[in-house]
RNA sequence: GGGGCGGUAGCUCAAUGGUAGAGCAUUGCCCUUUUAAGGCAAGGGUUCUGGGUUCGAGUCCCAGCCGCCUCACCA
């Protein structure tokens, strides 16, 4: 027999005695007055002379997190739902069956307890136990108390057990919930709506990822997880649901690192007769009120660097690549330069030299890509120089028309999109634009992504009739913007890895 | 997929190639205001798996599995 197991089989053997002595081992319900939290929130202030005078009565629940014995008496800790207070059991005041029960109780066990609140010589708050009541077992053992469960597989395989003896990562879950209640709250009060639209479709658009792949059975029908939902909300605006949003799961069968899981929530929202820079200004908003309304403050420590929620800053994409392109690679490319490919090209070989060279290490080199179009060459080395140096809430603008299907152009450079992308932390953080709301235009755009298709980009969009039609119908000129749930709720947990704000994250099977 | 690091008791961690240890947890005894309670004693190991080198392997070598970090991939 394993030590896990002969651990299990004691503890199965203290459930039986606890049977014995007539309680039931899994009883149904217990009624508190008081929640741990509750009982500090009203009594915390309480003096000990004040509390013996008054006695209040009080019953509680939780599991056992320390127990330290004093032969006829003893001292617990129970801790529910994040929060704990400790119990003080005497032989005297619960009596002897109470108290052979208290000798049967291990760490991680559930209980209730009934008795009086007093104060300990160290001034501790404490209720005196009068009666016990057996709530659950616990059969397996807890974790160490003081170091807590530090192996990162076993968090994240027994999220229950990170959640119990780990207080930190109990936080971030709790502020994740108050990120989705206060932007809940937000769109509310600007007047949107909440949908939920299918996460099974037919044809998996809306983004460049490649898709989980699944089928349905009656109607014989492949179906895919869907990678973003853009192309039905804007179906939804095109109906007259002039302010949705949904926040939901997206699937994306792609690599998984500290900042990607192959399915993450997103925040995805569409407003009628607006435009990206209503939209930008609005995102400053929504992001230092959640900010503050999670963290208590617009500032935010994030790893190394202190995040202000309380700005955004703005750069073009041309002006990024030109702000933070290495000098070992010669002059910076000139504005009209990104947009031309020859020029674009020969800029992206320059830096090449460089990246691949030691002085040059941080930099990684870019595909060049033959024919590219216009701007192309300058997105990738957006992401090649800027993208990991912004550490401050920064909006970068301007896209290339190229990379952006389902965007509209700006009205005085063609080859370039109403389009920004939001950057904290070194990491993409939101993806928003004027919708592209011609159809013509949009058929035109989708060829464009074919043609790549079938130029071997398997991420390439592809071509939703379902979608144009709608469209010819009339969307009116409408804004759109994606926030990465769990990117921002690394930002506001300062955690390194999208697997902490996870409850679940993917994980190969044991 | 490449590179680096790691996998030892339920948990957190030690251990020059030479008898696998500690703390917590567990078990027994003592203890009626402790709080990482304390004291005395005890039990608990397929050192990730499989090969190899060696008189002898947790330790060295090879292969594999799993994890973390990183790069690539992923707008």
């Amino acid at each position: 027999m394993s030590l896990d197991e002969s651990l299990a089989q004691q503890r199965r053997e203290k459930l039986e005695a606890i049977r014995q002595l007539g309680l039931a081992a899994y009883p149904h319900r217990f009624s508190f007055t008081h929640s741990a939290a509750q009982i500090a929130a009203q009594f915390g202030g309480e003096s000990a002379a004040a509390l013996e005078a008054a006695r209040p009565r009080v019953k509680v629940a939780g599991r056992l997190m320390a127990l330290r014995g004093h032969g006829k008496a003893g001292f617990a800790h129970l801790q529910q739902d994040g929060a704990r207070v400790q119990l003080y059991v005497r032989a005297d005041a619960v009596g002897e069956a109470g108290f052979a029960l208290w000798k049967l109780l291990d760490l991680g066990d559930l209980i209730g307890a009934d008795g009086y609140l007093f104060r300990t010589r160290t001034g501790e708050l404490t209720v005196h136990a009068e009666r016990l009541e057996f709530l659950a077992k616990d059969l397996l053992p807890l974790p160490e108390k003081w170091h807590g469960l530090q192996d990162v597989e076993a968090r994240y395989r027994q999220r229950y057990l990170d959640l119990t003896v780990n207080p930190p990562a109990r936080q971030v879950f709790v502020r994740r919930a108050r990120m989705m209640e206060t932007l809940r709250q937000a769109f509310a009060a600007r007047g949107y709506i909440e949908v939920e639209t299918p996460m099974m479709q037919p044809l998996a658009g809306g983004a460049a990822a490649r898709p989980f792949v699944t089928h349905h059975h009656t109607l014989d029908l492949p179906l895919y997880l869907r990678i973003a939902p853009e192309l039905y909300l804007k179906r939804l605006v095109i109906g007259g649901l002039d302010r949705v949003y949904e926040i939901n799961r997206n699937f994306r069968n792609e690599g998984i690192s500290t900042r990607h899981n192959p399915e993450f929530t997103m925040l995805e929202f569409y407003e009628a007769y607006s435009d990206y820079s209503v939209l930008m200004d609005w995102s400053r908003e929504l992001l230092a009120e959640t900010a503050a309304a999670v963290t208590g403050g617009t500032t935010v420590a994030y790893q190394t660097h202190e995040l202000d929620f309380s700005q955004l800053w703005r750069l073009t994409l041309r002006e990024a690549v030109r702000e933070y392109w290495p000098q070992q690679a010669g002059p910076a490319p000139l504005p009209h330069e990104l947009g031309d490919p020859a020029s674009e090209r020969s800029a992206a070989e320059r830096y090449n030299r460089i990246a691949s060279s030691a002085e040059g290490s941080r930099y990684r080199p870019v595909a060049i890509v033959p024919d590219a179009a216009p701007g192309v060459m300058a997105a990738a080395l957006f992401e090649a120089v800027a993208e990991e140096e912004l550490r401050q809430p920064t909006a970068i603008y301007d896209f290339p028309l190229a990379v952006s299907p389902l965007a509209k152009a700006k009205d005085d450079e063609p080859d370039w999109v109403e389009r920004f992308e939001i950057f904290a932390g070194g990491m993409e953080l939101a993806n928003g634009y004027s919708e592209l709301n011609d159809p013509v235009e949009q058929r035109r755009r989708f060829e464009m992504q074919m043609h790549q298709r079938e130029r071997g980009d398997t991420e390439a969009q592809v071509l939703d009739e379902d979608y144009l039609r709608a469209m010819q119908y009339g969307l009116p000129p409408t804004a759109g913007e994606g926030i990465g749930m769990d990117r921002f709720c690394m930002l506001l947990t300062n955690s390194a890895s999208i697997r902490d704000v996870i409850l679940f994250p993917l994980l190969r099977p044991e």
